[in-house]
RNA sequence: GCCCUCAUCGUCUAUCGGUUAGGACAGGAGAUUCUCAAUCUUCAAAGCGGGGUUCGAUUCCCCGUGGGGGCACCA
């Protein structure tokens, strides 16, 4: 029975955070690399702020980073094992039965109609400082766990703690126990926010004369400005809002490895199946690591760059459908070639997919905006006008059937008149896409053709 | 206030007692180029403080300081 089994058990209040997709992630990663059972398990036991639409977001972010669960909802017709359900608002009655063994083996009472667990040992009277009364305090012996993560950690618990509430509904620690130990929970990795927690766990797992499982506390990711961790307001904290912008998920994923664990070299950029075989627990550092927007958009370019073509395409093809904007609905429009012409000659110079429809916007109207401020610019230096006239008599003949072809063309002109390519460039690509940013204007001009682009210099003033 | 925990460049991190303390992001400079990116070269940038242990500490121990988390009939 070395079968490793983990789970991963958010609540659906709406919003899927950067840190619960860590905790997801390194989950995922621990029953991959030992061949385990990732389960995912919803705490919904809050039934004022629970709904469906909220459980979807928690799956769709899910499937959206890859991180696939062999047991829980939506996996076949019984949740994909013999441990279910999954959801704790359906586990009701087994909590029920849990509380009911712990009556009766003496370890809960009622009090004040809450169900109360019992800790073992000589009673005494204290006052407590920090809620201003005397409280019932326990002699026991601190609780000790040997963290994967953090060695050893000792805790005093003092205090009987309450696990029904007087409305009847289990608490968090109760149903968190009773379910680990259900669905045989071999490791717990969750952040570090649970460590203080850990000694109410342990002791309710011996209370039910359960081996508690082995414990991983995970740093925290504290937030990029100010003081605290990292919490759903915060900016950049909802993995939502980089699939609305066109992160690719495999950057999100090999940026949130890197952020509390690291292969042991320098090795940074990684294949998800090379992160699987190089992760494990006392790997993970111990220390919170504060969230960095910068170098996930590195991260994030850099995996766009590796794209193969048609995948990069595609990828851009999505990203403009959801976008509902003149510039996507036009540059979907366009045929397939042309788009993909774009898309492959935007591909090495773009950071991400959000920077594409000002990126690319002039290729797919003729109606598109003239930067006055360039314009000023460029129509400051030289003679502008003349080297236009001059680009589009040669170009009316020119061969446009390549990069090169284009390029050797200019350079053929400039050298005629005693120029320098840069001297034609700057106008060539303010009449042709009225701006001072983008792609090569030969590789520009060859995706164009030559109708449009002698048309564009024919109308620019 | 009490408890737990952490501590290397601005940020993410490597180092498992002996290194010119390495890499990456961000920043500076330069190269290249038709712009902008990318790329390449390069510069600047760190062991929180104080005690120990040791021939020798960033590394081990203690104290302090600082950060983070937790102290509910929230999860």
């Amino acid at each position: 029975m070395s079968q490793v089994r983990v789970r991963f058990a958010p609540s659906p209040t709406g919003f899927f955070h950067i840190g619960s997709a860590r905790t997801a992630l390194f989950n995922w990663l621990y029953a991959r690399h030992t061949g385990g059972t990732f389960i995912l398990r919803i705490e919904d036991t809050d039934k004022e702020r629970n709904s469906e639409a909220f459980l979807n977001v928690i799956y769709e972010s899910l499937n959206w980073l890859g991180l696939n669960w062999d047991e829980g909802p939506k996996v076949g017709g019984s949740g994909g094992g013999n441990h279910g359900p999954y959801r704790q608002s359906e586990r009701g009655a087994i909590y029920k039965a849990y509380v009911d063994r712990l009556m009766a083996a003496g370890r809960a009472y009622e009090k004040d109609g809450a169900i109360w667990f019992k800790l073992l040992g000589e009673r005494y009277e204290a006052f407590d400082d920090h809620r201003k009364k005397t409280v019932t305090k326990v002699r026991i012996p601190p609780v000790a766990i040997e963290d994967q993560i953090r060695g050893r950690v000792e805790r005093l618990e003092d205090e009987d703690f309450v696990i029904v509430r007087s409305d009847g509904n289990p608490v968090f620690h109760l149903v968190n126990v009773v379910d680990d130990i259900a669905m045989e929970v071999t490791h717990i990795i969750r952040g570090e926010d649970h460590l203080s927690n850990t000694s109410k766990h342990v002791l309710l797992f011996e209370g039910f004369g359960a081996k508690p499982p082995a414990f991983a506390h995970i740093p925290l990711i504290l937030k990029q400005n100010g003081p605290g961790k990292m919490s759903k307001r915060d900016q950049g904290a909802l993995v939502e809002e980089y699939q609305r912008r066109g992160y690719l998920p495999e950057a999100l994923v090999n940026f949130l490895c890197l952020l509390g664990w690291n292969p042991g070299d320098d090795r940074e950029k990684m294949a998800i199946a090379d992160i699987i075989r190089l992760f494990d627990l006392p790997g993970v550092n111990q220390s919170n690591a504060r969230f960095d927007d910068k170098k996930l958009a590195h991260m994030n370019m850099v995996c766009l760059l590796e794209q193969p073509a048609e995948r990069f395409v595609g990828l851009a093809r999505d990203y403009l459908a959801r976008q509902d904007t003149p510039v996507a609905q036009a540059a979907l429009a366009t045929e397939a070639p042309f788009f993909r012409d774009v898309m492959l000659l935007s591909q090495p110079k773009i950071k991400g997919l959000e920077e594409l429809p000002a990126y690319t916007g002039y290729f797919f109207t003729e109606d598109f905006p003239i930067d006055a401020k360039v314009r000023d610019k460029v129509m400051a230096k030289g003679d502008p006008k003349a080297r236009l006239g001059e680009l589009a008599e040669m170009l009316a003949t020119a061969d446009f059937s390549s990069d090169t072809a284009i390029e050797e063309a200019i350079k053929a002109l400039a050298a005629k008149n005693g120029l320098g390519f840069g001297d034609y460039q700057a106008i060539a690509r303010l009449a042709a896409s009225g701006t001072n940013v983008g792609p090569s204007i030969t590789g520009m001009f060859r995706v164009l053709g030559r109708e449009r682009v002698l048309a564009r210099f024919g109308r620019f003033q």
